[in-house]
DNA sequence: CCCTTGATTTAGACTTTATCTAAGCTTATA
DNA sequence: TATAAGCTTAGATAAAGTCTAAATCAAGGG
């Protein structure tokens, strides 16, 4: 796969991009520093964030800007949304309705991509809080 | 306003607002606080970085996570969406179907506010590409 | 197999964005 | 005017991300 976009299909990028697909938590760049270090304890902070540029500019992840302290990659093509919670700031998947992806006006603008963020408290947050009430 | 929330309206509250309210350009924190130093030049860093944060909590404005390098801020509370230019990273408003605005599945979530940023190239960097080819 | 070339990785310095702290100042209220 | 709470300030600090130069690695030609 990326031999196909024309990148050297090195271990370090290997070991990125099997770390994002393993993990459901939309990790940060150097939540996946760490996680690859475990394996890999030589990789260092520029080429995780130089891999997750060039994956990025593939198209082979996501980088989402629903967090607005730090960036977080996602390897889930599918069309879906993200939601982030306040209190415990986790960032969950969300279903969207598909018809809806591309429907904005654009004033000539060339749409490249959509990207739809929802931000409140989560479930499992909620249910904590009336526990505790 | 600023006291119906609370807040005191102080001069530099008061620059803060005014400069985003007559700003389209959804500045940066940093360009909000280059723009008030003119009319205010002892205002500190700190002040707007705090002003932004209690008009974001009180509703005034809306930060958007649409540059992934920096927050930006916005006045206009009106539902819109923002397109962001990758070639000349300008942020732009753009509009869009209200329905969009809530129609997600929550999974449980409390969701209490929803973004949708739109990136690609914006209609003045096309027409620059198109004559230089 | 070895050499060359270009791409990649590395460590660490650096930049930028944002937050924190402690002191001084301002505002609102009595 | 006195007081208390809230606000502002400068500067230090923290965190996220970028840059640089040197070392290393991958791939192809001889």
């Amino acid at each position: 796969m990326l031999r196909e976009v024309g990148l050297v299909p090195t271990i370090q990028r290997l070991a990125v991009l099997g770390c994002l697909s393993r993990s459901k938590r939309h990790p940060t760049a150097d939540q996946v520093l760490m996680a690859v270090r475990k394996r890999f304890p030589s990789i260092s902070r520029a080429t995780v964030y130089n891999t997750l540029d060039v994956l990025t500019e593939a198209k082979m992840i996501l980088r989402l800007n629903v967090d607005p302290t730090a960036a977080r990659y996602d390897a889930d093509l599918c069309p879906h949304a993200h939601f982030r919670c306040r209190v415990c700031q986790k960032v969950y998947d969300i279903e969207m309705k598909d018809a809806r992806t591309v429907d904005v006006s654009t004033d000539g603008h060339l749409v490249e991509a959509v990207r739809t963020y929802a931000y409140g408290v989560c479930a499992s947050c909620r249910r904590k809080e009336a526990r505790r009430a």
